[in-house]
DNA sequence: CTGTTAGCGCTTTCAA
DNA sequence: TTGAAAGCGCTAACAG
């Protein structure tokens, strides 16, 4: 900046001016060129160390995830980077404990850590402004969160509508708190309709198609067989279809299954999955929104858009007589 | 800073050469406790912009891609996270064009976007240390690259083996070299083994499922139909699939598919889909790596991991009597 | 309309 | 073994 300054012959200081944007300030037309044109023809780049040092202002938030390989929060990111661009501000995502050397780097951060890694996050507090992502714990810590448990009633009730009688959840990991809240949902919506929950049709499973998997395969050692199957996950629901066609039998037609998230390849699959689709984007958006707002007391907003169903065809009505296993 | 050395009761110098790590320096036990104490006290925190400021290092790597919601890139970037790491610096991903605000936030960046975007790149290229990431592009900029020929060659070589004969391919984009590397090596391999290639055997996609099914919906209109296809993707292998289906025709029995890039699910579908795996994880690392070394002059770094062909059930032998259309 | 000046929080000589 | 002091690149009073 000092030599732009030198270039164009005139304060560093009304480089500063014209090149922060303060446009509207008194500057001859004439110097304003000539520093823009000295600054171009320099390739002067601003520093944001020093621009965030000086304004302690780094114009940027923070996304702590747990992994980047997994749609769901690449999908709030998205929603989140939307918002913070029209702010003007940057989106940094990042994987792993890079908590400790935040300070200065973000004005704020989105935490989507996993449950047990609490501790690291409460000493980042009163650095930098925190916000949970999609997760909601009792820890005197902003969160935001969407509707997991009216997403599970959603996919409950439409397959008690169906007229299945056996139904069973591959809930997600039980340290997480969205797999709670959709645990509950299901459980609320089957009570609602007077449907009994039996201990061994709720099987707790990671969030992936290996868990999925492993617990459909526990879920048809059952006799009988559950009559349909609602996944707390879209991955845990593709394995788990992955495990009913390993034993022969047939999605919709022997065991209606029902996912969660709605991702642009469950119309790809077969058969296409119903899913419930969460406002994840708007999640994102809103997330930054609230930071950006300077986010107020710790409490807990919840996205008051409903989950919709998207019915596709890996769930069909009860079949009149129901198969059964041979004796 | 000041604070802790205040409580302390030593200068601000001292304390930042303890905190700073530099350990074997010689301070006395005593004193260094003092500091540590009144550090951890205080909640403090080093500001990482004025260290960066002062020190013309942010300790940080920059990550631009074009989506999140890529499998590809977060299985690179998880290596790159891993090997950042290692060296004790964060890895910092963004979208979008953020590549203004650069300058002072990161040491190097890791670049992944779209082929049109060159102009922002070079303006940057000045200010920090750029690598083209999993793209060779003639810009003079160094890149590092995976042998996606070598990739295509070996899907291709295999449907060849497996005795097919009108062998398609679901080409990606062409304004993005890796598309073009793997139509190459789609084409060498076909030669290699004194087959045609047909220019209506190869259609052109996007990277994904729509892409796919819209692909093969046209290789499905040609008489006869191809009995195998090699999709430049695994997203668009997926939809490619589902457009088979749609017709009434079954993988492997009528049209043998692979798709490029072996994720997870790939193992879970039905059928599991035969796919080549590509060293990305090692891309990832080997560019942080790379960037981390100083660079060197504008070249291309090929990595000469091979890659591997997982065969799973989504590609068979040529039938005794492939099925024909109706006429 | 533009220049002078102080200082953001830290590291790093240099001196004691 | 510790303190004093300068300065990284920038912004924002304040003066002129």
């Amino acid at each position: 900046m000092r030599d732009v300054a030198a270039v164009a012959r005139v304060d560093q200081s009304t480089v500063s001016r014209i090149l922060s944007g303060d446009d509207r300030l008194s500057v001859r037309a004439e110097t304003r060129q000539r520093v823009l044109d000295a600054a171009q023809r320099l390739g002067y780049r601003p520093n944001a160390a020093a621009r965030t040092l000086r304004t302690s202002s780094a114009m940027a938030i923070g996304m702590v995830l747990p992994s980047l390989q997994n749609v769901v929060y690449s999908t709030i990111a998205a929603g989140a980077q939307e918002r913070a661009a029209q702010s003007g501000y940057l989106l940094l995502v990042m994987t792993g404990d890079a908590l400790a050397s935040l300070a200065g780097r973000v004005d704020a951060l989105l935490l989507a850590i996993a449950t047990s890694e609490r501790p690291n996050l409460l000493e980042l507090r009163d650095t930098v402004p925190v916000l949970l992502l999609n997760r909601s714990e009792p820890w005197g810590v902003p969160s935001i969160t969407v509707d997991d448990g009216a997403g599970a009633a959603l996919a409950t009730t439409h397959l008690i509508e169906l007229g299945h009688e056996r139904i069973a959840h591959i809930a997600g990991p039980q340290n997480v708190d969205t797999a709670r809240r959709r645990l509950l949902g299901f459980r609320e919506a089957m009570a609602r309709h007077g449907q009994p929950v039996l201990d061994e049709l709720i099987v707790e499973a990671g969030y992936d198609e290996a868990g999925g998997q492993a617990a459909a395969a526990r879920l048809l050692d059952l006799d009988p067989v559950p009559q349909a199957i609602f996944a707390a996950n879209i991955m845990s629901a593709i394995g788990a279809i992955s495990a009913i066609r390993a034993r022969g039998l047939r999605v919709p037609d022997d065991i209606s299954v029902v996912g969660f998230h709605d991702v642009q390849l469950a119309e790809y699959l077969d058969p296409p999955l119903t899913t419930v689709r969460m406002p994840l984007h708007e999640l994102g958006v809103r997330a930054v929104d609230l930071l950006l707002s300077g986010g107020g007391e710790p409490a807990t907003t919840s996205i008051d858009t409903p989950p919709e169903l998207v019915t596709r065809a890996s769930t069909a009505p009860r079949r009149p007589a129901p198969r059964r296993r041979r004796a």
